[in-house]
DNA sequence: ATCTTTGTTAACCATTTGGTTAAACTATAT
DNA sequence: ATATAGTTTAACCAAATGGTTAACAAAGAT
């Protein structure tokens, strides 16, 4: 048998230098001998554990989407209080996301190359539904605390806010002629600043 | 001495065809063959006219950014009225967008690949600044207007939900569980629910 | 008419790239 | 010790890819 210790290694040090190589560059710039010289491995090896780059990459997609997944997933099912809920949601996102910058970039730029890749990573996982954030939005809106909008597009303004800044950041960095320090910052204002501004937007 | 019509044609006919491709698929995922066969001619012309691959891309790349440049001026430099400026720019950026879709993604994605090319586009095009956009914000401060916020922080704000719901199509699409012509709803609603959104948010 | 410049093409080339193969090495079981 | 199964590597391969070349066509200029 194997020793459980040396396969695992060799097997998750290819995925996590497979993640840095495909995070950066995505699939059409990734190249399989980079990331084998960043496992420090043999290129055939890369095919010994996953048969194709193909298969890699989606190794690796799912292993990125399978982190931000249940970030998202406490927007929708969680029992917390609607503005308490947006308050946490943004706080623990971009706190997130600080330590795991490429990752909304990777997924989006991967899914607008194959847009039909998301059916099967919410069919495969039995990922949540709107609902339950969706009664609240109602409730909160016919009891008179928040304007009426549509869960729709409160969920896609919260999303917005949250991601954009990560996604965009050296389009935003030029325009508003900051330094990484000073990008920096404005993000980490924005783990409380983002939630009170989409609270004004929507409280009556 | 060359009849303009024919040159300027095939000319024009490659740089289109290859915004159509570069666009869809990145500098990485582009093939020249494929915009050849795209502009209908021979491989070898796209070299005659645009030496190598990098320099055909950086014609499609600033003739795409030159494109989106203009709209995001109006939000900085113009003289209505704050609340007036954010309806018009949610209004006209997101009518503008729905005829381009690709746009969007196609440059953050290449300025995420080379972060420094921003340098080169701001600084050539003397591009605008945000003091005359920061004036009016502190101005509308200062009266009471609108509730005290960081001008970086707002303009980042309307770049967000207006920007990001195009480029994070695919993923929203299929959270939402809509398809395309709902999702197009949805964007259209957007042209004047972001401005209420935002106006909201700051409005005192 | 013919000479020159510009535009266009087919054939070709060197390199890169994902992937394969066969041999060597390691460790475990018998 | 030796057979066996799993692991790793160097050498190799075919296809794809950006780019070049040389010949040919078109069109103005003389």
């Amino acid at each position: 048998m194997i020793t459980d210790q040396k396969d695992l290694n060799t097997e998750t040090e290819i995925l996590n230098a497979a993640k840095r190589v495909f995070q950066q560059k995505g699939m059409d710039g990734a190249r399989m001998q980079e990331i084998a010289d960043e496992a420090n491995i043999n290129k055939s090896l890369l095919h010994y554990y996953y048969r194709s780059k193909q298969l890699l990459f989606e190794a690796v997609f799912k292993s990125a989407f399978s982190l931000l997944a249940p970030q998202l997933n406490a927007v929708m099912n969680d029992d917390s209080a609607l503005f308490d809920k947006i308050r946490n949601f943004t706080f623990n996102y971009i706190s997130f996301v600080v330590k795991h910058p490429y990752l909304p970039n990777f997924i989006i730029q991967e899914l607008n190359r194959n847009p039909e890749f998301i059916k099967n990573l919410l069919s495969e996982r039995h990922f949540p539904t709107l609902e339950k954030f969706n009664k609240q939005v109602e409730e909160q809106i016919a009891n008179g605390v928040i304007r009426p909008i549509k869960t729709e597009q409160l969920f896609i303004n919260i999303l917005a806010l949250n991601i954009f800044p990560f996604i965009a950041a050296p389009l935003l960095k030029g325009f508003l002629k900051q330094d990484d320090a000073h990008y920096k910052q404005l993000i980490e204002e924005r783990k409380t600043a983002v939630a009170d501004f989409i609270i004004n937007a929507i409280k009556l």
